[in-house]
RNA sequence: GCCCCCAUCGUCUAGCGGCCUAGGACGCCGCCCUUUCAAGGCGGUAGCACGGGUUCGAAUCCCGUUGGGGGCACCA
């Protein structure tokens, strides 16, 4: 069925986060397993991994769906869409570990342990203490049942009744495989892993290998951290006389302080935050793939499509990228800009939850705000004098252009705008121009000033003609009528 | 503590022995444009962690040091 340098599904593997909010760590590595697919003509899996119901949480694999379908990571087999090796929870394939387990037991690569978590936690601190490796001390090895009851019946280690399953590591175990990030790798000897816990669950290790042999996965995209587990997968692999599949480990996105990044230190680690702030999913996309990937050609712009085309693991950096607002805001500042005016309305209406009249001021008055947003989230306070119930002027922004010193020049502007009979910016400029430029003799810079916050509230504001426009003369009297009563 | 991964401007990176006087992008600084703020244009700042080798030649290869990160669960 496989040809030799055909592959078939690449797995996404999805572990339901704790606090149900994606990690922005599933979304990078979900992009390159997905570029890597495409480019292969391969198959994407989202598979569920849920073996730990201590931390089962109900809408966390909604949130992973929603999140992903915004970032445009779509999935050709999940627990949603089904597939041929449905189903895609683990929690439902609980079945399907247990002879895989049998055969470990049989063949004498596994054995039950009985030690309780406490036991355990005693053993790890000593061998700390003693500058020793950790690891598990095989104190249940070859003991039946009842020799290990009696050695705790003695006042001796503690005894669980339902045992867990552990590999027995043999010294010759392989630490060596390749990684198509970093070529060979030697990562560290793994101690006898837990494979079935006492609640019946498999562990990850388990389950990932099981579960990967029978869905055909061919390559597996997971984050660096798993580089030190992955001889117990090889292993594995080979006692259940599977063919191993090929390993790509993707660095680990930092924080600025270069550690791991955490939701704790990083509001991008949360991918609904991108959503909220009004980021664009094509300017995520690329910013991601911007880190630790380069194209041939060197552009950093480039669409997800143009990634695939030349995507190439050899390009793929072993470093751990800092996450970078800055360059984010640049390049999601650079997409809106790049945005036809009529699409991007649509989104910053979308985005400011707006309706009716006001969606449609706002779409009046996107051109005005395109070039000066990073992202959609600033188009609420630029436009908010267009379509906020209650107008205020700030406080600083008055007490610095409503003085009374600014008085005959808002009067003037008044005066000025209250004759007009035809309101288009052009003449709204005209208008204001020789009346506060030419006939008062200000500079623009001050004439402008007081009558941009008398009519927008603030200091900053889209520009000053076309704003005024859009208002419409009645709201503009009143605004400069009330900053002359102040 | 033990094991593993990694190391080019502040950040993201190009570089895979001579093309490097180390290139680009973001940021920052200056100038221009300008009704504010942006956008745009022009210019500038800043880096191969250190020490040994290998070689005619090292940012590129090897070793060590230092530094950073990750893992060491009945979590994934």
């Amino acid at each position: 069925m496989a040809e030799p340098n055909a592959i078939g599904p690449v797995r996404l593997r999805v572990a339901p986060s704790p606090t149900g909010d994606p990690h922005v760590g599933t979304a990078y590595v979900s992009l390159f397993d997905l570029a890597f697919v495409r480019q292969q003509g391969g198959q994407f899996v989202l598979r569920v991994e849920d073996t730990d119901r201590a931390r089962f949480r109900e809408d966390s694999e909604q949130q992973i769906y929603d999140t992903l379908h915004w970032l445009g990571l779509d999935w050709d087999e999940g627990p949603d869409k089904g597939g041929p090796f449905a189903p895609y929870r683990q929690s439902e394939r609980l079945e399907t570990y247990r002879p895989a387990v049998d055969k470990l037991l049989a063949d004498g690569r596994a054995y039950l342990c009985w030690c309780t978590p406490e036991r355990l936690a005693e053993m790890r601190t000593a061998q700390q203490k003693a500058k020793q490796p950790t690891g598990y001390d095989r104190l249940c090895f070859g003991k039946s049942r009842e020799q290990r009851a009696a050695l705790a019946a003695d006042g001796g280690p503690g005894f669980s009744e339902t045992p867990v399953v552990r590999m027995l590591i043999p010294d010759d175990v392989p630490l060596t495989f390749t990684d198509l990030i970093r070529g060979e790798v030697h990562a560290p000897r793994p101690d006898d892993q837990v494979i079935l816990k006492a609640d019946g669950f498999p562990t990850y290790h388990l389950a990932v290998v099981v579960d990967d042999h029978l869905m055909g996965i061919t390559h597996v995209v997971r984050g660096e951290e798993w580089i030190s587990s992955t001889p117990k997968h090889l292993l594995l692999y080979d006692w259940l006389g599977w063919e191993r599949p090929a390993f790509a480990h993707m660095p680990l996105l930092r924080n600025v302080d270069k550690s791991k990044i955490s939701k704790r230190k990083n509001p991008a680690a949360r991918l609904t935050w991108f959503i909220e702030e009004g980021y664009l999913p094509e300017a995520l996309r690329n910013f991601l793939a911007l880190m630790g990937y380069s194209m041939p050609d060197g552009r950093e712009v480039f669409s997800f499509e143009e990634m695939v085309a030349s995507f190439d693991w050899g390009r793929v950096n072993a470093v751990g990228p800092v996450f970078d607002l800055d360059k984010l805001n640049w390049l999601n500042g650079h997409y809106i800009r790049e945005l036809p005016v009529g699409e991007l309305a649509e989104r910053i209406v979308g985005y400011l939850g707006v309706t009716g009249e006001n969606a449609a001021v706002v779409r009046q008055a996107t051109p005005l705000v395109q070039e000066r947003m990073a992202v959609l989230r600033e188009a609420r306070e630029m436009l908010g004098f267009l379509v906020d119930d209650e107008f205020a002027v700030e406080p600083a922004a008055a007490a610095k252009f409503l003085g009374m010193e600014q008085r005959p020049t808002l009067q003037a502007a008044r005066d000025a705008l209250a004759g007009l009979s035809s309101w288009q910016a052009a003449e709204i400029e005209a208008a204001l121009r020789s009346s506060l430029v030419d006939g008062l003799g200000l500079k623009p810079k001050h004439a402008f000033g007081p009558v941009r916050v008398a009519v927008t509230g603030r200091t900053v504001s889209p520009p000053l003609f076309e704003s005024i426009e859009l208002l419409g003369q009645a709201d503009t009297l009143i605004r400069l009528d009330a900053a002359l009563a102040l």
